[in-house]
DNA sequence: CATATAAATTAGTGTATACTAATTGTGAAA
DNA sequence: TTTCACAATTAGTATACACTAATTTATATG
């Protein structure tokens, strides 16, 4: 409890950290999220790639997997490594969602390459009744800015294909920039600025496999990408010339 | 770092926490604000009363204060206690306007007596470049949605007098509910409800000392505040009857 | 001044979160 | 199969932040 001048002469018990909420701190809220992107994408969940994405010590992240399992947040009892529980699921879905409507929030004010990094840091503090207040106030959002769907709305990106999967000549309408690739600013403001963003339409104009590069044109201008950024930007394709 | 797919392959040293930055965790920010506060209006510092308003026990703040003096952010060397050094104060400055500037932005989706505790967990996150922004949205206020002023701004409320200060027949503007009152999300709802809010024009009724008591006339309905209360709200005089 | 009360500090713990260094698996290639 | 490379864990350490219990230091007041 924060000040309490009044809360005191009240003469209620204080209240303790860990109390029955058992709030979630705001490690294991990132580790939530990196599983759970990490399982939606059907990508392999190993240890190392956790202490990559999070930035520490494969024995840190041993350890806290290991308060996760006692928490009842992770399971190890599949042989393709830890994986969320059902409580799990519900946490970090919660936290993904909060983390994309800080996004729209933030967008209000900043521009669309920065809201990700600020909006990573405040997604920790929403309450319940916050999330829904921007829920209404942001017009049920079904993505977030870069086009990542809600937990929930996973669907509507089933039809989107990664850049790297096109060819040139294929019309297509930017929707998606993955999260993994929202960390890194520098590209992201990279892509502001040559307009790939979720819904700026665009033309392929090559894909070259032994040089590792897209080129698109949008809004008249030639951009190109290297494969590991054109890999998690993805667009609908409006005119398929093969199935 | 949090995530960092393409942050790793930039091959650039993983951040650690405790960088040449010297990041302020959130629990010394409360501290800063809470003395912040007390030294602002002249109240004794003692650690009780830190422990008090912290919810904490009286040997944390001792620890603490001990931390901070390390840190350079306080100084224990005048006999009236702790206070703050000067880079403590701009600290404590900084996050006292984050505090309100948070206010602000939730206050757009949040009701005026829930933003209070809302942004008291968000403060801690907003970066400079978000603050900035903040500001040039909001245009530039000078006081928080309970009318107490920015740091800087302390002049605006100089000329405002607590609630148990008036006499009956005083016509005034209710101007400011004290930061320490904020807290009790009760009486701020009361508050709210009764139109003691910043900006709302009042006559004093009666003020009972023997009872505790004062008694306004606030949008024609009359609302008896407690001591405790009316010593937190500060208004401005209209019609100074006696000097 | 002596003592009752209140404030502050020590002492000793506990948890979460990090690290490095060293060890143990494990899977794939020679 | 043996070995190399990588992954995972153990062991040991450190810091921030919290607590209770006990002690010390004020402060105040008869």
């Amino acid at each position: 409890m924060l000040f309490s001048a009044f809360v005191k002469m009240e003469e209620r018990p204080v209240f303790h950290k860990g109390a029955m909420t058992d709030k979630i701190s705001p490690t294991i809220e990132d580790y939530l999220m990196i599983l759970f992107i990490l399982q939606r994408d059907g990508e392999a969940v190993q240890g190392v790639r956790l202490a990559e994405l999070l930035g520490v010590s494969p024995p840190t992240v041993t350890n806290t997997l290991k308060r996760m399992v006692r928490d009842g947040l992770v399971s190890m009892d599949s042989p393709h490594g830890p994986h969320l529980t059902d409580p799990g699921m519900a946490a970090a879905r919660t936290v993904m969602r909060r983390h994309m409507l800080t996004e729209w929030l933030l967008s209000r004010m900043l521009s669309w390459s920065k809201v990700h990094l600020q909006a990573h840091e405040i997604e920790h503090a929403i309450s319940d009744e916050l999330e829904a207040a921007l829920i209404a106030d942001l017009n049920h959002p079904t993505t977030c800015p870069h086009g990542n769907p809600l937990p929930g709305f996973e669907d509507l990106a089933a039809d989107w294909v990664s850049l790297v999967n096109l060819r040139p000549g294929d019309e297509v309408v930017i929707r998606r920039i993955h999260e993994l690739a929202e960390e890194d600013s520098q590209l992201l403001h990279f892509l502001e600025e040559k307009s790939v963003v979720p819904g700026s339409p665009a033309r392929v104009v090559e894909v070259l496999p032994f040089n590792q590069t897209v080129t698109l044109e949008v809004h008249g201008q030639a951009v190109t990408l290297g494969f590991a950024a054109a890999q998690q930007v993805f667009a609908e394709r409006l005119a398929p010339q093969t199935a």
